[in-house]
DNA sequence: GCGCCTATGGTAACCGGTAGCAGAACCAGC
DNA sequence: GCTGGTTCTGCTACCGGTTACCATAGGCGC
């Protein structure tokens, strides 16, 4: 048994490799870190916390040489470095459910718009309401990642069991929501009632009488608002939405088809109708083309939410519109806000829609010919 | 002086008070850790970490009982923690410029389905390559993050020096790109040739003569792939493609209509067009509306990325389909198996468009009268 | 000149994990 | 029984920041 002189190998525990980063990788010129720039400015970590952190009692002149340190050396402190001593990390998620992909990029821009520069992250996460284990999920994303905040779309934005859930993990959150929910934290509202008020009036101006409307599934609150606010639109000219004008649609441009194949059909059929989103609408203009009736001159068509298919669809379609981005940005914005002044539990501000009058609304076919 | 008896309240450092986080949040019932875990199976952190990464060399029997203990208390490591021991986060990024919302929505839900239940989080970063900051913000995002990985879209997957700089930062990444780009690194290749090419034999099988290319602007490699499989396609059948004919577009609708107008309004204008992608051959539809072309009795349009407008316009438009979203999965599991196998440098996987007939394409005016 | 407050910076501990190694327990072979 | 190797486990030092607490130097009023 030549005892072999045991080689002085690392005989590392073979156990330490970790699965997910198998980092082999080249460990070169590790990055500066707190410590390099303190020694590089003489001083100590705590100082260049403090300026890294704008906290107070740091000498204007010491703050601009470790500033102008960190500049030169593009010293960037590491966020999960951070997160873990805070507590919290730089990470603000969105939780969306909203089945419009340009108001999801909206939005998701809007919020980058207010996230930029300032060293915070966006992560994306889809969610299913009806899922069963929705909540656990939610539960699971938020707690792990100790998120600084979340912004909520619709319609999962509607959601109390969520909002509760958000509460009570200490999570702050902005909801972007219609003004008909439950306004009981910090949330940026849209009025699409006004909106909706706003396409109802034009119709009637235009001399419209016969005019359907065409609402979102129940389950979202912007289906019972838009229709409200359509309703007393209408009002306004002394009009009613007759009960067999107002079809259940489900915000989906197959449902929109539909409808729009049966209202189009009828003898008496309508002159106008306003669908609760853009998607219905276009449904509705695939309707008229097929039973070849003509937009605008035999029916108009006026459509919510203002999507790009709105001015790439022929004609141009009218459609009621909301500052997307900007309410991204606003609710994005109102995180940092909450996380200051905690109390703060009002509306982070409040957005009316406008209605965008393009090619697809004219006068009705026999006031037109009266009318001209 | 009443040298008041110098009350004990702890005299705190007031620039202890991070900016960030002013967290004066409760920080009740703190979450459990790696070493509460620990105490409960009454094992160290070391061995629990072991079975967290599962690592070998932990007794079947002790594993059992942790990962019980684990789930019965619900028990999530910490990101941020395990980041920072790891010098890399838990998060894939998705650097894209892509103007199609569709499109990035798509990707995302991909990059999801591969990230789902890996514990791994979706960052967003949209981008402009032609920012002077460009490669500069870029390296901060990539460096501060410490990302996992980062999946690349058109066109920036086609900018060689962000695939350097990845490289350079020891980022891993994975590109979306068409066939033609360099092929150095681990990429999802899309053939878009060849489903240029299908479109193009269609269009020659209808008996289309005088065809018409509306191409994407020169900088994304789609155009030049798409236009080379276009041309081949005509080829098979003895077909050129006229240099008047072979007009250039900026992908945007706006440009599709101008060009559309234009070669609508020719005296020998074309009887099929093929347009780089979906947006432009919604402009060409608004054109042939405008001037009364009927598509497609007098006009054929085939698009290309069969985006939701695609069935929604009217009538229903032909167009060139990529599996969107599969492709963002199989790009997101390409990050995970480069970090495994370092060495694999090969395509993860290569698509091939498949053409979705509908009702936008027809022979032409007089090959169809003498032919039905 | 003394005592105390303010401004400023240092030090050690900690956030919640992982890595490096030592050491114990177990087994086979001589 | 001893040696040597393998399997399993735990101690301790980090990862890169922040916080609690302390120390020191001036400035001020008496």
């Amino acid at each position: 048994m030549k005892t072999s002189h045991r080689p002085p190998r690392a005989k590392r525990d073979p156990s330490d490799r970790g699965e997910p980063p198998a980092s082999k990788r080249s460990r070169t010129r590790s990055r500066l870190t707190i410590t390099d720039i303190a020694r590089l400015a003489g001083v100590s970590k705590k100082t260049v916390s403090r300026v890294i952190n704008q906290a107070p009692y740091v000498q204007a002149e010491t703050r601009a040489r470790i500033e102008a340190i960190i500049a030169e050396h593009g010293y960037q402190p590491d966020p999960q470095a951070r997160g873990l001593a805070f507590r919290r990390s730089f990470l603000v998620g969105l939780i969306h459910d909203n089945p419009n992909p340009q108001y999801v990029e909206n939005i998701q821009l809007g919020i980058l718009d207010a996230l930029a520069g300032r060293g915070y992250e966006l992560v994306i996460r889809p969610c299913d309401r009806r899922s069963p284990t929705f909540l656990d999920d939610m539960r699971g994303f938020v707690e792990r990642l100790r998120l600084f905040g979340v912004v909520l779309t619709p319609s999962v934005s509607e959601d109390d069991r969520l909002a509760k859930l958000l509460e009570s993990a200490d999570c702050p959150y902005v909801r972007i929501a219609c003004a008909t929910v439950d306004k009981s934290s910090r949330m940026v509202l849209t009025h699409d009632a006004r909106g909706a008020a706003a396409a109802a009036r034009r119709l009637a101006e235009l001399g419209h009488r016969r005019i359907a409307y065409l609402s979102g599934p129940p389950l979202f609150r912007s289906s019972h608002e838009r229709r409200a606010g359509f309703i007393a639109g209408l009002a306004e000219y002394g009009l009613e939405l007759a009960p067999d004008l107002a079809v259940l649609g489900a915000y989906t441009y197959e449902s929109g088809l539909a409808r729009g194949r049966e209202l189009l059909a009828r003898s008496d059929r309508p002159t106008a109708i306003f669908a609760g989103n853009d998607e219905m609408a276009t449904g509705v203009y695939s309707a008229a083309h097929e039973l070849g009736i003509r937009i605008p001159e035999d029916l108009s068509v006026i459509g919510f939410d203002d999507a790009p298919i709105a001015t790439r669809i022929w004609p141009a379609m009218t459609s009621v519109r909301l500052p997307v981005r900007e309410m991204g940005r606003t609710a994005a914005e109102g995180l940092f806000a909450t996380s200051k002044t905690a109390a703060a539990k009002a509306p982070v501000a409040e957005y009316t829609p406008t209605l965008m009058e393009r090619d697809s609304t004219a006068p009705p076919p026999r006031a037109r010919a009266s009318r001209s």
